[in-house]
RNA sequence: GGAAGUUUAGCUCAGUUGGUUCAGAGCAUCUGCCUUACAAGCAGAGGGUCGGGGGUUCGAAUCCCUCAACUUCCA
């Protein structure tokens, strides 16, 4: 029998997903009698592929979900993607424009037609890939935002919201590209910074002739939108301005000089045109002073008839025109060169001009209470918890919630328009019409109403998702099924710090809504996946590997574990392939122990009683191991949890148990020994299962034969039982021996090979003798003995027993004194510390009794070694 | 402009209520080894004024003040 010294992911892991789904181990079905464990995936955008983000977020539910499965609950991940209005449209648009169809030329139904088409063809890559990662998803269960189901839900919701006057329309700025005739998501906005130039212009003080104040703008062509000038009521230069009005030039309208704290006294001229309709800030101002809005530009970026003069020029004509209509009268003071901040269209590049327009919104005030308090009071708990702050920030100063977006691809919101301007919300068109012709009209007919174009945003469907994922009814009944009574609450979220308002915040105020109760009772915040550089991993910038091929490439247990290693929560992750390669190492160090176990021959008369110590020793530190590993989990330290992990199989299974228990070459190992090692090899699979499903179920199947039902996958996570600290604390001095001796080996420049006696002046010989066998292996000893004094040896101190090493003529004593005497020196130094403290009476009558009590027991451990060195020291003549 | 966070070994990070986990881990580095499971490995070693300064305390990486740098969110 041959196994290959190198483990090849490859041939395993396609295998055993497929005998996983095969055998539907990751299906979950309502069973009462079984606690349920439920995580919902973030829904990746359906126009994604696999990036490194999902892989770490992906990863981290798949460990969770695998480890309560393993922990006797029903677990259940339900998988999905959302609709991505925004984004997806783009990408419908540009596809369409490859084939020379322009969106504006065709209706929202052929729009949506070539829509789904797309979604149809490639809307499932993502979640095909998520299975190369090992996602353990129930995909019976996958949904999609714009499901029927899922869709009903969201018009339910839109209906339901507005009748509680919970919805309501209002004006708000967009983002608007002129070129495009499209409102913009701040997303899709590119700030780009430009030079230009800032306008000196005076207006001329009312009733007053040759008084004037300046202003500066870089836009003077909305100056005719202008509807106040404000000063900072601080600002001495001004206060002869107070209550008095300015003239526009040009057009001559007189204009409130208005004040407000809100203007920088440091900038410009001190004096603020305020123009609510083309600017964001003054239109803040606007509300707040109850001033007018004038908007005097049209959707194509030229000025109306609003604005008076210059109708029908292209805004960039008009600031020209303006500049210089303004010099001629006089009124412009000067011109500077300036830097400013615009924002362009990511696809026309046009300039985006900020736009009023009539919008949805959600009031935000009352709906988010319970969503503020569940947070604050740890109902819901953000992991790690500094989110809390961010949250409470945030929530603290919510504003409403604008869910209308001017798109095609999504929920178009359910209101229907009539002829006298009026509009009814309905689910259905019929029920609409049924609305408008008992308030409105008796004749209206179906042709009368016209249904709003607008689309919902995305996250309006998304904040619905733990719910509707298992029931989409319960939003018109009430009664939740089965299905979400068994699973809602769900346990575990694990998303974006980036996401934590647009979605993680609103998915509880949809669950307080509609549920009365939390959708989720943990939110794992992962970090940003970033380059070494530290530049966030994106497509743009072609900084980010294929996760597909570094999954080819080192395997997805060797990536998973990478991607874990170096990754706490809500710290961002720099990502470096060596990380990676770590963990294909790790994988290829556990196949290759497997190889070695699997190789051992049994010989039935023997007893092994030599291995008692061994077993014994590593029965103790596994269960130590796992009380630790199980706290990281509880406390969401899933790298800590790892890291430990890592650190059982690699230095204590392999490095000290395998090699301590290790027969000689081609001799063969007892009965009673192998089966011990068998069971805590098993162990270890299970704890590594989480993190590197595929390798450790194909151990798991190689140790035996096994059937479906006794699949790695299902068993149970070890139980955790009390151990005993006393003989993990002695195994570790006995490996402290081992390590002296192969440090003085190495620091001699001696071979490994070469054999040595060893004495020691032990105070308790039992615990030397029990691990003899142990010590003559793993230090390579020809003879272990005890004695008090030994000649001619180099000698070591391990807690407070001396071991000598006798090296005849070939020792230097000199050498050996001054190593001695250095020891003995840096050991009174501590004792001196300790000493110092003790004889502080403050410190000991301030300081806890057991913080007392382990000074003390410094000091007898220190006193003991100082003691034994010595006596080594004297020993050497 | 407003708010929060971070700063500990070359890198990435632990370090809970001030006191044995107190200066740690992994990786990287250096030295010696192809020792029959593994060179994707084995054995050993070195490396830090805990961002600077000040304070509180018997005692500070940990608490307070201050300065600096970086990051993120909101505007």
């Amino acid at each position: 029998m041959s196994i290959a010294s190198k483990y090849d992911p490859s041939q395993t892991e396609a295998k055993w997903y497929a005998y996983w789904m095969e055998h539907k181990l990751f299906s979950s079905k309502v069973d009462p009698s079984k606690e349920p464990y439920t995580i919902v995936i973030p829904p990746p955008n359906v126009t994604g592929v696999l990036h490194m983000g999902h892989m770490l977020n992906n990863t981290i539910q798949d460990v969770l979900i695998r480890r309560a499965r393993m922990q006797g609950k029903n677990a259940c991940w339900v998988p999905g993607t959302d609709h991505a209005s925004i984004a997806t449209e783009t990408k419908v648009v540009q596809l369409l424009k490859e084939k020379g169809i322009d969106k504006k030329d065709i209706s929202r139904e052929e729009f949506l037609t070539h829509a789904w088409e797309w979604k149809e063809k490639y809307g499932g890559i993502i979640l095909e890939q998520l299975k190369k990662l090992g996602a353990s998803c129930d995909w019976d269960r996958t949904a999609f935002t714009m499901d029927a189901g899922l869709s009903d839900a969201v018009i339910t919701v839109f209906v339901d919201l507005y009748r509680k006057g919970k919805i309501y329309r209002g004006i708000r700025m967009v983002n608007w590209d002129p070129k495009g005739q499209t409102a913009l998501s701040d997303d899709e906005v590119i700030t780009k910074e430009i030079a230009s130039k800032l306008y000196y212009i005076k207006y001329q003080i009312e009733g007053e002739t040759d008084q004037y104040l300046t202003i500066a703008t870089t836009r003077p062509e909305t100056i005719m939108a202008d509807v106040a000038i404000c000063i900072n009521p601080n600002d001495p230069r001004f206060t002869h301005l107070k209550g008095k009005k300015a003239i526009i030039p040009l057009i001559n309208r007189a204009i409130p000089i208005i004040e407000d704290e809100y203007v920088d006294m440091e900038f410009g001229t001190g004096c603020l045109k305020v123009t609510p309709a083309h600017d964001i800030n003054d239109y803040e101002l606007g509300l707040k002073h109850k001033l007018e809005v004038i908007d005097i530009l049209n959707d194509n970026g030229t000025l109306n008839e609003k604005a008076e003069i210059l109708v029908g020029e292209d805004r960039f004509i008009a600031r020209k025109k303006i500049g210089k209509l303004i010099d001629e009268i006089g009124q412009l003071e000067k011109i500077e060169d300036y830097k400013s901040n615009v924002g362009h269209s990511e696809r026309t590049d046009a300039v985006i001009e900020p736009k009023l327009s009539l919008q949805w919104f959600l009031k935000m005030d009352e709906i988010t209470k319970p969503a503020f308090s569940s947070v604050m009071e740890d109902i819901i708990q953000l992991h790690p918890p500094k989110f809390k702050n961010m949250y409470r920030a945030w929530m603290e100063n919510v504003r409403d919630w604008c869910i209308s977006r001017q798109l095609w691809w999504g929920h178009q919101i359910p209101a229907f328009h009539l002829p006298n301007g009026e509009f009814v919300v309905a689910k259905t068109a019929e029920e609409a019409l049924e609305m408008a012709r008992k308030e409105y009209d008796s004749s209206y007919t179906m042709e009368d109403l016209k249904q709003d174009e607008d689309v919902l945003d995305t996250w309006f469907s998304s904040w619905l998702w733990p719910i509707s994922v298992f029931d989409t009814e319960v939003f018109s009944t009430g009664k939740p099924n089965e299905e979400l009574k068994y699973y809602y609450p769900t346990n575990d979220l694990v998303t974006a710090p980036e996401i934590l308002f647009f979605w993680v915040a609103r998915m509880i105020i949809a669950g307080y809504e509609y549920m009365g109760e939390k959708p989720f009772k943990n939110v794992y915040l992962t970090g940003i996946v970033r380059d070494k550089q530290g530049r966030k991993m994106s497509k743009s910038l072609g900084n980010s590997p294929d996760p597909l091929e570094l999954i080819a490439q080192y395997g997805a247990d060797g990536v998973r574990t990478g991607m874990l290693f170096s990754s706490p929560a809500g710290n961002d992750l720099p990502f470096d392939e060596k990380l990676v390669e770590q963990g294909r190492n790790f994988a290829n160090k556990i196949w290759n122990a497997f190889r070695l176990v699997k190789g051992w021959e049994i010989d039935p008369k023997l007893e092994g009683s030599e291995n008692k110590a061994s077993i014994a020793w590593f029965e103790n530190r596994f269960q130590e191991a796992l009380e630790e590993i199980n706290d990281h989990f509880e406390k969401f330290r899933i790298s800590d949890a790892l890291m430990s992990t890592y650190k059982l199989v690699w230095d204590d299974f392999c490095s000290w148990y395998l090699e301590m228990i290790k027969p000689a070459y081609q001799q063969p190992i007892d009965q009673a020994t192998y089966d011990r090692t068998i069971v805590f090899f098993e162990d270890i699979l299970k704890l590594l299962h989480p993190f590197m499903p595929f390798l450790s179920e194909e151990i798991w199947h190689q140790i035996k034969e096994r059937s479906v039902e006794e699949s790695l996958i299902l068993s149970t996570w070890p139980d955790q039982h009390s151990f005993d600290k006393k003989i993990t604390e002695e195994a570790n001095q006995v490996f402290e021996v081992v390590s002296q001796v192969r440090n003085l080996r190495a620091s001699k420049g001696m071979s490994p090979k070469e054999a040595l006696d060893l004495s020691i002046n032990a105070k308790s010989p039992e615990l030397y003798n029990r691990f003899a066998a142990v010590l003559r292996k793993l230090a390579n000893l020809s003879s272990l003995n005890f004695s008090e004094k030994v000649d001619n040896a180099m000698s070591f101190v391990v807690k407070s027993d001396e071991c000598f090493i006798p090296m005849g003529d070939s020792i230097n004593i000199e050498e050996e004194k001054a190593n001695l005497q250095k020891e003995i020196e840096y050991t009174k130094g501590f004792l001196t510390s300790v000493m110092k403290k003790l004889s502080n009476e403050r410190f000991v009558a301030g300081a806890p009794a057991q913080v007392v009590e382990n000074e003390k027991k410094k000091q007898a451990d220190a006193e003991a070694k100082i003691k034994a060195l010595e006596e080594s020291l004297a020993k050497l003549g």
